[in-house]
DNA sequence: ATCACTCATCGTATATTTACGATTTACGAT
DNA sequence: ATCGTAAATCGTAAATATACGATGAGTGAT
């Protein structure tokens, strides 16, 4: 056999596995579980739930991570669609989304 | 200013982010929603809970993935103890640990 | 012992996630 | 306009996750 051969391995891109079907529950069971599986999102939305309606960069303060982490965390969180954040003067407020959380807990629930 | 200057950036490791303080709920709550942030994973859960009791390697046949992919998630959803498995005879039988299910309701509940 | 089969593991390529310094953007106050 | 504060974004380093071919380990049958 020759030893140099390139052989030309074809691998399939991340992104379309092999034929991406999925069903649409698991999908959206799989991306709001993935939101949540960072300890300072847990903790980022134990925050907004406990501490009434909206906290705001006062998150930064009570995680032992740096403002632009937390502010990417926020972000995930925000594309899950489970908090939602709105400009209050120079300031951020965020807030949960209960309905989200609840579709969570349904979609878990329906497993 | 001179445009040349090093700098020397330290830069933490991503073990040790800065003071690893995380409660051990939102840890817990986390990791089991981190091993359901997967499509193929919620698909072998929700496969496992159906199908009764367990199944075997026709989970393969039923998703989009290659064995030693499967074989992957199943570790995955094994080391966060979400599942089981055991052999029997050639083939290995997994089945739901539905304790642990309960347990990520539980805490997603109380969150 | 050999074969066929099932499944796990290894090696590795690629993609994504996580973290943070530096910078930018936006706002209110002066 | 400038300053100070709050938050997002940029750029990037490092870690982790995902996927799969190749290989190994285990079993039952021949």
């Amino acid at each position: 056999m020759s030893p140099s051969a390139p052989v030309a391995r074809t691998r399939r891109t991340r992104s379309a596995p092999r034929a991406a079907a999925f069903r649409p529950a698991d999908l959206e069971l799989a991306a709001l579980a993935r939101a949540l599986g960072h300890p300072a999102r847990v903790a980022i939305l134990r925050m907004l739930a406990t501490s009434g309606e909206c906290i705001c960069g006062g998150i930064v303060d009570r995680l032992p991570l740096a403002q632009p982490t937390v502010s990417q965390h926020l972000k995930v969180l925000k594309e899950a669609d489970l908090i939602q954040g709105e400009v209050e003067g120079p300031r951020v407020c965020y807030c949960v989304k209960p309905e989200t959380v609840n579709r969570l807990r349904t979609l878990l629930n329906e497993l």
